[in-house]
DNA sequence: CTTGATAGCTCAATTGAATTGACCTTAAGT
DNA sequence: ACTTAAGGTCAATTCAATTGAGCTATCAAG
């Protein structure tokens, strides 16, 4: 074995056993409880090498039997589900202030939920709280350490050194450390990392409105937006991983931020005399007329951004979501207007071309928690 | 095994080595001659795999030892290298007046050229038609018809009915045929089918300039504007086949395939009294005033939707090219002005952010070829 | 000119995991 | 009761990768 992992690693009988035993669990949990020959048809495999798997992950505590169902003829199935108390993902959300975190299980439920306020952002500290976190986490909902599948960690992007201004989002002392390999050694456990949008859009493939899908686009509110790309049921990252950089994109002249995103919203909001520093703020200024205008100025911008975006990736669906209130998302969804003249405007869709994520206003933070457990349900050759 | 090609197929001992062996082959390929040890160093695998697959592939004859070289100490290494009439690829591109084909070898050399004229190019006609090609091609360059990896065709898209305006170059009579599978059973061997964009975006990393990246865009000038997608090595295709539809997106209020095509050039050439319908009439009026002035608009146009594909997609570089003469393509790139706000102004660049495709005007059907090409080269766990 | 180190490679045995085919179990239809 | 269908287990086989010992060719040092 090399040191560094190659691009493409080579595959062999232990390898192959990690594909399978992916392929076995995604199967579990996006078609729901199944016995050894549907998965055995749905991936190909014999059944035998199913049950092999099953067996495996059983023991493991990741799989459980829930029942016996006669459906029709014959021996009644064997029904098998993915033990949500099986494993656990801490998923930690970084803002240059604080640190939110997300225990979750295997269901992608919640089972804890915390938040430590940062004096510096910087690697060492960051370090320490999420540490700080886990074990809160950990003792907070009596799981068992060695459960802990992994840590999902977003942080604002771009990373490394772009020609972007340097947004305010951005944590200080990160130049020269990348995240995943020192906060891998750091916490002693695996370590993801992703941009809050990416975050997002995995978390709506996992429990949210992009389950089955292999294309989407997840158009992410965070502080300015954000861009998370599905393609092929995998996150479109780039080169540098900073692919998504959507509210730098010029709409009508103007960057596509300064229309539509929470702060332009809040900048006019608090010029007409309201609060709108916090999610709640804005909520209570639902039915400002500032709102109002915002929502027509910014559906004016998203929707050509959105008609870029189905005619240069060819997705199924684009879902809007993040950390606006829903009434807002819904509101920009309705006075949204789609060109017709898009790719998207098949007259065989079944799908709308737009739909508001499911995961709210913690999108982020859950969505560093999934991260991790997708991992466990996608199949890849290139590492445990 | 299912009939339905499962989206992620199981593995197994044989997937396995299909793997590896176009693992071994692609590192033959990409880095040269080389020996057994260091492709093992590169893919993880032992040496001794690495001997068996080599054994298996030079008795297929697609692998060939090219002598010993003595560098350091040691074993002088046996060097192996891709041999290149080990296989060939038969490229197609489809237009609605005519087929274009070459037969390449693994190496990537045309070993013959042929056009055919179309006079309907509904898909039976096209089926025999491309059946003459692959005969004329066989008998004309001595090649085994058993070597014939595969027949790749290029058609012009969207693929499918799409809410985009029935360009003048989509084929008749295929509405309701999906290509890829009647083409096999009609000519009984593999057919990779793609669009011009795509194909020439495959052409360039397999023998032009995007040797090595992994995640490129290329800008297609064909009769309107395309765009193929690289990302992690692979294309990205979109939810049916149709992501790239960058001609459509629109810049300054205009859709860019008005300000920045072969077509707006012809019109403005035509305007002016000058024939433009070939490439060659518009090489022979590269002085003409009106081609300054296109190119200065279309360069204005095309570097924003650069920098639009920049901070989407995060690409290592985005090339241009396709059939316009290489003298127009280099005036668009010194025309273009990019802006620094872009994702891709890092000042750490190796590649600049520019580049020329190396295939020429010929690049689709180049393309075309290197699709099939590419396959073999690319490991894949879902097929044959 | 010998000797040791280094690098590449081969042979034979082992191991991991999937497949194959025979057989068992349970239920529905006749 | 008997047949058919479906799910599942057991044991043997097969495929392909790994492991480790040993061979060969070259360079470098004594």
């Amino acid at each position: 074995m090399t040191l560094q992992t190659p691009r493409f690693p080579g595959s062999n009988a232990e390898r192959s056993r990690l594909w399978n035993r992916a392929l076995v669990l995604r199967h579990v949990r996006t078609a729901g409880a199944s016995g050894r020959a549907e998965i055995a048809r749905a991936s190909g495999l014999s059944t035998q090498a199913v049950s092999n798997i099953i067996a495996d992950l059983t023991g493991e505590g990741l799989l459980a039997e829930i029942g016996r169902r006669q459906a029709r003829r014959g021996l009644p199935v064997a029904q098998y589900a993915v033990a949500p108390s099986g494993g656990h993902a801490l998923g930690v959300e970084l803002r240059p202030d604080a640190a939110r975190a997300v225990l979750s299980d295997l269901a992608g439920r919640a089972l804890w939920s915390g938040r430590r306020a940062l004096a510096h952002a910087g690697p060492d500290e960051v370090a320490g709280e999420i540490n700080t976190l886990r074990d809160e986490a950990l003792a907070g909902s009596g799981v068992c350490p060695d459960r802990l599948l992994g840590i999902g960690v977003v942080m604002p992007g771009p990373f490394g050194h772009t020609g972007l201004a340097a947004a305010a989002t951005e944590l200080p002392g990160w130049e020269q450390t990348d995240p995943a390999p020192f906060l891998e050694s750091r916490l002693g456990c695996a370590v993801v990392i992703e941009n809050d949008a990416n975050a997002a859009a995995v978390a709506e493939r996992l429990s949210g409105v992009a389950q089955g899908l292999e294309h989407y686009a997840f158009l992410y509110f965070g502080a300015g937006l954000g861009l998370g790309i599905v393609s092929d049921a995998g996150l479109l990252r780039g080169a540098f991983g900073n692919a998504g950089e959507i509210g730098h994109v010029r709409i009508d002249g103007r960057r596509l931020e300064e229309v539509a995103s929470r702060v332009s919203l809040a900048r006019r909001l608090s010029a007409a005399g309201h609060a709108a520093g916090t999610v709640e703020e804005i909520e209570a200024a639902l039915d400002a007329p500032e709102t109002g205008q915002w929502l027509d100025e910014a559906a004016a911008a998203l929707g050509q951004a959105v008609v870029l975006l189905e005619n240069l990736l060819d997705p199924q669906v684009v879902i809007l979501g993040g950390a606006l209130p829903d009434a807002l998302i819904d509101g920009l969804i309705s006075r949204i207007v789609l060109s017709p003249a898009s790719l998207a405007a098949r007259p065989d869709r079944t799908l709308p071309r737009l739909m508001r994520g499911a995961a709210g206003r913690m999108t982020a933070t859950h969505g560093a928690a999934a991260l991790v457990l997708d991992r466990l349900f996608t199949p890849r050759l290139d590492a445990a």
